[in-house]
DNA sequence: CGGGACTTTGAAACCCTTCAATGCCAGTGG
DNA sequence: CCACTGGCATTGAAGGGTTTCAAAGTCCCG
């Protein structure tokens, strides 16, 4: 389980770091200790009380849960500056996983944390625009979930990728992503199968909406198409 | 618009109020003045910033969004005691509607509180944990779309909607529910028709998980079988 | 009593899931 | 070096669940 230096490491995407000045515990950073993990591997497990606060540096982790049919659940994807486990008590049993190779995340102790916020307002109000922001993550992904057909999930799912990762990207290349998770993890996220997470894919392609190079990178070619992926327009007989 | 006061208001219900000294702002009560919505009321629009703080008195609302197709979707679902509007800029575009007759709310000025928080830890911290329960809410919302069958959508929210009312109740009455809202909100907040939420009403009592009394009234007869409602066993031919 | 909104039920079309099989790719070991 | 293995991805076909359209039933209130 803790084997995190046996298996080479794959160097970091240009995409999928952060840089040290932009997150609102800058302050605090020396309470910090960055751990890595691999893809599958558990962060911290359902159950126990959350005492760490979490951010990612690189990669990419979500919060599962799963169900007693055996299907998992991803509560929230965290990418690079996302912050997890700032949890007053008890965070409804959710286990934390990374779902990226070389995922970072830099571990602050979360009392110490609080116990700071009660002097500086400013480290309160960092805490709280971090719940804000794992609120509105949350409720973005809502909105995924409540589309109708798995085509509109899974396009609406591309498009929230590429807001959320392509501001790191070099001007002009806002359009493009690279899926930091597997189809299964998708699948997961949108409560879908995994087999009609693929089968969304292909047809948005063909339809021109997307282009594919690979299995993981993707470029948006029409936004427009994407965003109500309604009915798709006219499909050639 | 504002005909507040034109329709004779039926009398709350006892679990549908909150007991003034149980919500955490309670030494800024004097900020606060309380106001009366009817159903399908809008409490306040989309788009605008949200200057206000909202408290759910007795009621319900939803913070709501109307999508292009002209499906609406209720994204959060706010009982007595519930909080909203807390956001630092932009809330995600959602308006605010009462979902029940003689819905009530404590509004403050979320930025005298906000103002009052910089100088009183308690009050940053009572910020800190509505914008936490928040996500509590959203997320446990997440585990309900994410099931597989309408079935189990509807199971699910009858157990969240008993946890949530019940302990307004006296004792002995924790597994019986008045739901606060109609079936077309139940289709809106779980996404799905509201033919399929009626019939999954049906289903839910032919197999004597609960039982109706009118529409509203919900009573949880075997709430194990609402819990794991899958494939809901044998069925008599 | 009638209107209107809400609720329930039915039938057909459609979409998704499930089961199954194949293809693809990287890492492993002979 | 290459075949092999295992995980991931794609595609097909059958079955079941949900949506949609339609209509009837219910309840409240004027």
């Amino acid at each position: 389980m803790q084997r995190e230096q046996t298996k080479r490491l794959p160097k970091a995407l240009p995409n999928e770091m952060i840089r040290p000045s932009e997150h609102p515990l800058a302050g605090l950073s020396s309470l910090s200790k960055v751990m890595r993990y691999h893809r599958g591997q558990e962060i911290c497990g359902p159950g126990q009380p959350a005492l760490d606060l979490y951010q990612v540096v690189s990669g990419a982790a979500g919060s599962c849960i799963s169900r007693s049919e055996g299907r998992r659940q991803i509560i929230g994807l965290l990418l690079p500056g996302d912050f997890y486990g700032f949890s007053t008590h008890k965070d409804l049993d959710f286990g934390l996983e990374a779902v990226t190779e070389y995922t970072q995340l830099a571990v602050y102790p979360f009392q110490k944390v609080q116990r700071a916020a009660e002097s500086d307002p400013r480290i309160a109000g960092a805490l709280y625009q971090m719940a804000f922001e794992a609120k509105t993550r949350l409720e973005a992904q809502l909105l995924i979930l409540g589309r109708t057909t798995a085509v509109e999930k899974v396009g609406s799912f591309l498009l929230e990728m590429v807001d959320r990762l392509a501001d790191r990207l070099p001007e002009g290349h806002h359009d493009k992503v690279i899926l930091p998770i597997s189809r299964y993890d998708i699948a997961d996220y949108l409560a879908i199968s995994v087999e009609t997470v693929s089968r969304s894919l292909t047809d948005l392609k063909k339809c021109g909406a997307i282009s594919l190079k690979g299995t993981r990178s993707v470029r948006i070619v029409d936004r427009h198409a994407l965003e109500n992926s309604d009915g798709f327009g006219e499909r050639p007989t």
